[in-house]
DNA sequence: GTACGACCTACAGTAACTATAGGTTCAAGG
DNA sequence: CCTTGAACCTATAGTTACTGTAGGTCGTAC
């Protein structure tokens, strides 16, 4: 109610971000204690949201949380040289670029298998000889680091 | 040393498998249980190998253990119809499919960002900027399920 | 017979949350 | 003023797919 004074709920709401993501930040120190109401309620300022507008942004980008906590070190001096935050974005690129050639190589290799699949019974499906068989395989590209569901 | 009788090492060196990989796969009943020397030791045989890479090779190729464990029970019944199967290969198709779009959106945005990056004080820094704000983003696209790393 | 690498079990830890249980607080309506 | 119900609180367990550790046993080559 009172001006720049928010529930956690509305922090969740103005960022897109459960409330119990928010909680989890502050207990891993990614957020800062906010100030408390006398029942013991959590308030949250500005400042605040754009922290976490930061944080979730970043994680969009598939900056993992290690690396966000690099940046907002980094990003709370601003006399600091920006070469950390350049090598980070720029790790981060290269990461981002291995994962969609991996997957590419999927997405060939389901296709293919896919198109193959002639049979109606188990026993001449391409799809399972093609699993069972990785030299059936057109590419070998996805021997790379598995993909983390 | 008998034919056809390896040992967990053995499995996992012909799988590209770490040992506590088959054994954890054992665990959550992905691999069935061994036989076991008089000294307790599992010794697999070539069924095994092959069921391993099947794991392994759908792994790669980014199914999930619990679409592995459907995979694995319908390519048990030869006469069954493969409809299944080729609904979860499709069904991964279009995971993968999802996963690309939304990371080749983080490469524009971390490229466009790494371009814009001129100054060499934090305060004046392209990136953290624009990952503070999501309004400086060109593409919206990256708001849908995160990436999990 | 002994050394040593490979094996054994059991359990804890990883990332990044998500969900649940059981209880308290806040704000609006009567 | 009192009640109601949503939103809040803490603490803890669960998720996925493994990986790592401790402390002990087995197998085999010399």
């Amino acid at each position: 109610m009172m001006a720049d004074s928010l529930t956690i709920g509305d922090l969740g709401r103005k960022t897109g971000c459960k409330v119990q993501t928010i909680r989890y930040y502050e207990q891993i120190g990614l957020m800062p204690e906010p100030s408390r109401t006398s029942g013991n309620q959590r308030r949250y300022d500005p400042t605040h949201v754009e922290r976490l507008a930061f944080i979730r942004h970043s994680r969009e980008l598939g900056f993992s949380l290690v690396a966000i906590r690099q940046l907002l070190n980094v990003s709370d001096d601003p006399e600091r040289s920006c070469e950390t935050v350049d090598l980070i974005a720029r790790d981060q690129l290269q990461e981002v670029d291995r994962r969609i050639k991996s997957l590419n190589a999927m997405k060939s290799e389901l296709e293919r298998m896919i198109r193959q699949c002639r049979g109606d019974k188990i026993a001449e499906c391409r799809i399972i000889e093609v699993l069972s068989d990785h030299s059936l395989c057109l590419t070998n590209d996805h021997t790379g680091p598995a993909v983390r569901n």
